[in-house]
DNA sequence: CAGAATCCAATAAGATACTG
DNA sequence: CAGTATCTTATTGGATTCTG
């Protein structure tokens, strides 16, 4: 069973917005990131990913399910408890996910250096 | 010199609307593909991406520009020539989108299949 | 706890028309 | 040719409130 995740996991620090690629839509990547080790509740999700609402969490998920990425289940406790977890699928895009962070680290700050540079002549 | 791009590049039967991830904006993964083998004119990129609009054309590409991946080349004639081409660090953005697109052979079937199966219960 | 329901704001993007 | 200028629409995402 894996550890609580941590609650500064995407913190502002983390350059994840400032990435020039998405997976999925905007909080996908960070879901399959948490779900990596095992599967997670709804309210595990919401540590990590406090900035995201309820409702957003959810729709994510349910794409998520529709597209095969994960698998959701419920047990009939009370009070409820839901469980996600990463499907075959799923687990595949941990590979780009990983491409991805490698650009990032390799690459990152040079962009983040030219629209330093850009941004400055056209600030006012 | 190149050759000239095929208008057909990225027609609808190509899956990349479907695809999972995106890199940059909408359009920048494939403009990234335009430029892979050498300059191009601002109306040839409007060849394979005539469903973009030139206003957006134009916002992706001064993005690009921005962030370094792409330099902006105008000449003084008449009538005028402006060429866009990638620079070192959005040539390393190819790497990402072959990665991207080897996922896509291999996985995006399935995932099409399980939102086709998702799909049909929850249709009115 | 795990969400559903409703409403709203921001952004992206497309349509259209015009210009140095 | 290579854009610019407006306008409008569609889509996301977020705020808030409520419930089995």
């Amino acid at each position: 069973m894996p550890e609580e995740l941590n609650p500064a996991m995407f913190d502002p620090v983390c350059p994840s917005g400032a990435m020039p690629f998405q997976i999925g839509d905007k909080w996908t990547a960070m879901i399959v990131i948490c779900l990596e080790h095992g599967p997670r509740r709804f309210g595990e999700l919401r540590v990590p990913l406090r900035a995201v609402t309820p409702k957003v969490l959810t729709e994510t998920l349910r794409a998520m399910e529709r597209d095969g990425l994960v698998t959701r289940t419920a047990y009939a406790e009370n009070p409820p408890r839901v469980e996600y977890a990463l499907t075959d699928l799923g687990r595949t895009l941990l590979t780009l996910i990983e491409a991805a962070r490698q650009w990032s680290r390799a690459h990152l700050p040079e962009l983040l250096a030219a629209r330093e540079a850009h941004g400055r002549p056209t600030a006012p």
